[in-house]
RNA sequence: GGGCGAAUGGCGGAACUGGUAGACGCGCACGACUCAAAAUCGUGUUUCGCAAGAAGUGAGAGUUCGAUUCUCUCUUCGCCCA
């Protein structure tokens, strides 16, 4: 008999695939739609395994809808703009063009070679004028409806890329991709308003049942509602500032108000500009990045001014008023009030600055001498040494009755603070969506007129100096609107505004007017079901959720908020990770290992190389295994199989050469057994009556239930176990006489239902039966589970002592007669006088002994 | 510091609403085939014990006839926020 060859076997049903456009999609509005998406790729040159083990999950999914009879929606494009691609052609000396559409095309042949059932005539690339120049009109329309805006703001400047970075791409204050120190730079920027939808992007979590908690609970701490209450300082010291404006959540501690600190960028700064002591000063936080992260592990540094903040709970104290590093000017009003006792970051503050302070909550066990030394109490507790405050309930009494106070005296109000900040969309950069503005003599912002819409991307430009390249191409630069002279708007869109639509264009990928069209829009959205990594938790996620949120608003066309009604978040894939005593990383295939305990350098014994943590896959560690290597020594059912096979798909993988091989095997231990049944099937006849028929019919029914319940769980590990307990069911059946239309019928649906994760392989099998290679989900005969006999579990005082095997459905008596005749279980029956029984239907008996 | 989650053989992991712990795979051991090896096939494989049997799901308590599953405390790890 023949091995399975599965180049060419793989290679003919992909074929097949692409040439039948199997899996097209068109709206049919008589069939229920299934979206099924999964986050299409960054063109960085080849796939990795992460894409491999997102894409198979989306696949076996897709497929399994398919044969369901839903009419699925399966795309994929590329997520195809961005800063690699800028460094990329810099040190190939290439065009970002080049360089992305090449790989484009490299990683499109992998993807193929997966066998995806992936609607390929909907293709999309972002970076592609087709794609951009609706995410141009929407940004217009976004800017008519005032969600766009440009301001002067401080940011997170990359010296060594020259760029501004958005907060999540600063790490430990450093750029994310070139690990230089972030510095604060003041520059103007474009902003999406994401902050107006702060309430709705919260409220929207609540619906979104099939989302993973913990993604939810991310974005609740992202948006960040806080209650609390605004409180307007008098000030002294001054003329020209009578007071300054704080927001607080914990108002109720205004008797411990020891100082009060504003942001380098507050106004009352215009008083100091002159001050050579301060403009250093500023210049030092300047250093520090401006995300919360930088802030809280910096050192705290201040700033006193001559002024004095007046307490209004007690008009006779007077505090003094510092500038601090970690007072953000953009959240609240820039200005805080310390209370040294009850926050950390004032204890250290305060400690530092030897500021005087008084302890305002005690823990509810302690009385008046409660006082604090270098740890701020910040649990719940009662509040004393405040007056009309003294016994309440902190904080969730005080709080409320301290703003009530307040409201009553007219000294502040209630206020609800979000911590989600608007979305600065500006990239000095050249690789990524033109902004459609430009600038008249007046500096004036004009969008650009539609018909002039694309703005494309100069075609030639220079890489090699810094900043960004499109300010030196002048002629691009400068453009006529209405008569006027202009100039263009330099800075592109984040490349996340790029993803924020894009599952919206694959409904209408081809659609010129209109980034989507209202019909197809409406049949296809929502994404049924969204796969990609957690990493996007927070980012990609709540800007997609914000788009839709601005696409819908003032717009009654357009009435969809959440995109993706259901959240899969997929586990990494990790690998070991090899090294020398120099720390050099070493890929898997540079090391070899005889016992599988010492591994040293391949075709070098005297270097010895240590086996690290398993980690996440990725380059500088050197730890990467390609998938177009394994799909050409494995196939890529077997590939496929693998990466399903060995962990549940919400967590992490090891990559591991012999599961991968042990996946291999059993492709090719399966077909032999499919030659082994095709033959049985031409020598069988039809009237072999026996109890193997009624095995095979239930094991089958059994299975599709077993299957039915794992997809709809994602428990896809379980199921390739389930494929293994199958082939040693069916290697039994080969031996034994089963009827042939019995055998070819539930083989038919065992092959079938094995089809969304191994498919090539299946459809050869199915061919080669002359079935439909095509098969439709095959329906469970409820008869078919149900049991006759059952192994009842014997426990004496809840433990197992035996099992015995009786009929389904019998009541206690007559199990309790059955287990009399049981030698051993008797045994221990006669000895002693039973106390109680606990009887389980169909599931055991407990028996207490006196 | 706060929030969320996890911990099961040598390893990855199964176990539906509390009801036979260890499915399935890897590894390992032994056997068959072979001059031999690889491949393949078969048998076994939680621990202790020759066995009968006992213990056993990170540690400790609790609820229950019965807990991997529910509650509390602790330990370790992961992720997110600070």
């Amino acid at each position: 008999m023949e091995r399975y060859n599965f180049k060419t076997i793989e290679k003919k049903w992909q074929k097949y695939w692409d040439e039948k456009r199997s899996f097209k999609a068109e709206v049919d509005l008589n069939k229920e739609k299934f979206y099924c998406l999964e986050m299409f790729p960054y063109p960085s040159g080849k796939i990795h395994m992460g894409h491999v083990r997102n894409y198979t999950i989306g696949d076996v999914l897709s497929r399994y809808k398919f044969m369901q009879g839903f009419n699925v929606l399966h795309p994929m494009g590329w997520d195809s703009f961005g800063m690699p691609a800028e460094n990329a052609a810099r040190e190939n000396n290439l065009h970002p063009k080049d360089w992305t559409e090449k790989n484009i095309s490299v990683m499109k042949e992998q993807l193929k070679k997966l066998g995806l059932s992936i609607d390929w005539d909907r293709e999309i690339s972002t970076c592609s004028k087709e794609y951009y120049k609706h995410q141009q009109l929407f940004f217009i329309e976004m800017y008519k409806k005032d969600l766009v805006y440009r301001k002067e703001n401080y940011v997170n400047w990359d010296p060594v890329d020259e760029t501004v970075l958005a907060n999540e791409q600063v790490i430990d204050g450093k750029g994310w991709r070139s690990g230089a120190v972030v510095e604060r730079k003041k520059l103007n920027q474009w902003f999406f308003n994401i902050s107006k939808f702060s309430e709705e992007l919260l409220k929207g979590l609540d619906n979104l049942e099939n989302w993973p908690n913990k993604v939810k609970v991310m974005q609740k701490n992202w948006i960040g509602k806080s209650f609390g209450c605004e409180i307007d300082f008098n000030i002294e010291g001054n003329s020209t500032v009578k007071n300054i404006k704080c927001f607080t959540t914990r108002p109720d501690t205004l008797f411990g108000f020891s100082f009060l600190a504003v942001s380098v960028d507050h106004p009352i700064s215009e008083l100091f500009k002159n001050n050579k002591d301060f403009i250093n000063f500023k210049n030092e936080c300047s250093k520090t990045g401006t995300t919360e992260e930088s802030i809280a592990q910096g050192e705290k540094i201040g700033f006193q001014t001559n002024l004095k903040a007046i307490n209004p709970f007690n008009t006779s104290q007077k505090v003094p008023v510092y500038f601090a590093n970690f007072v953000l000017m953009d959240y609240g009003f820039g200005a805080v009030f310390g209370c040294p006792a009850h926050d950390q970051r004032d204890l250290d503050f305060a400690i530092k600055y030897k500021i005087p302070f008084k302890t305002v909550v005690k823990p509810l066990q302690e009385d008046d001498k409660f006082d604090v030394d270098d740890t701020a109490f910040t649990r719940p507790g009662i509040i004393f040494n405040s007056e009309f405050l003294n016994g309440l309930r902190a904080p969730e009494e005080s709080i409320v009755k301290t703003i009530e106070i307040l409201e009553e005296k007219k000294l502040g109000k209630k206020k609800i603070n979000f911590r989600l900040k608007d979305w600065g969309i500006s990239r000095q950069r050249y690789w990524g969506c033109p902004i459609p503005i430009a600038y008249n003599t007046k500096g004036e912002a004009l969008t650009i007129p539609p018909e002039n819409l694309p703005v494309e991307l100069p075609e030639k430009i220079n890489l090699n100096e810094k900043g960004n390249p499109l300010d030196k191409v002048d002629k691009w630069r400068s453009i006529k609107i209405n008569g006027q002279e202009c100039i263009r708007e330099t800075d592109t869109l984040d490349t996340f505004v790029d993803s924020s639509w894009y599952f919206l264009r694959f409904c209408s990928p081809k659609n010129e007017k209109y980034g989507f069209t209202d019909n197809e829009i409406k049949y296809w959205m929502p994404v049924d079901q969204y796969i990609g990594g957690v990493e996007h938790a927070i980012l990609h996620l709540l800007y997609s959720r914000f788009f839709m949120h601005a696409l819908s608003y003032q717009n009654n066309k357009f009435d969809l908020t959440e995109p993706f009604q259901s959240l899969f978040t997929q586990g990494m894939v990790c690998h070991e990770t090899y090294q020398d005593e120099n720390k050099k990383w070493f890929s898997p295939d540079e090391v070899e290992t005889k016992d599988g305990k010492n591994f040293y350098l391949k075709g070098n014994p005297k270097i010895k190389i240590f086996v690290g943590q398993s980690e996440s896959m990725s380059k500088s560690k050197k730890n990467t295994i390609d998938p177009e290597e394994m799909i050409k020594n494995y196939g890529a059912d077997a590939v496929r199989l693998f990466i399903l096979s060995d962990s549940p798909p919400e967590k992490d993988v090891q990559w591991s050469e012999q599961g991968m091989i042990a996946s291999y095997k059993f492709i090719q231990k399966f077909w032999l057994l499919h030659n082994k049944i095709l033959e049985k099937i031409k020598l069988s006849s039809e009237k072999q009556k026996n109890n193997d028929n009624l095995n095979l019919e239930k094991f089958t029914n059994q299975l599709i239930n077993k299957l039915n319940n794992h997809l709809s769980k994602f428990n896809y590990n379980v199921i390739i176990a389930n494929m293994h307990e199958t082939y040693n069911f069916l290697i039994k059946i080969v031996d034994k006489d089963i009827e042939k239309s019995v055998l070819l019928n539930n083989y038919k649906k065992i092959l079938a239902i094995f089809s969304p994760v191994i498919p090539h392989i299946i459809f050869e099998c199915l061919q080669s039966l002359n079935l439909e290679v095509f098969q439709s989900w095959p329906k469970i005969d409820n008869k078919m589970l149900e049991v006759e006999s059952i192994d009842y579990v014997v426990q004496f005082a809840g433990k197992k002592k035996g099992t015995i095997r009786a009929p389904k459905d019998i009541n206690e008596k007559t199990l309790m007669e059955l287990l009399l005749k049981d030698d051993k279980i008797k045994k221990n029956l006669t000895e002693k006088k039973i106390n109680k029984t606990f009887f389980v239907k169909n599931r055991l008996i407990n028996i207490l002994l006196k």
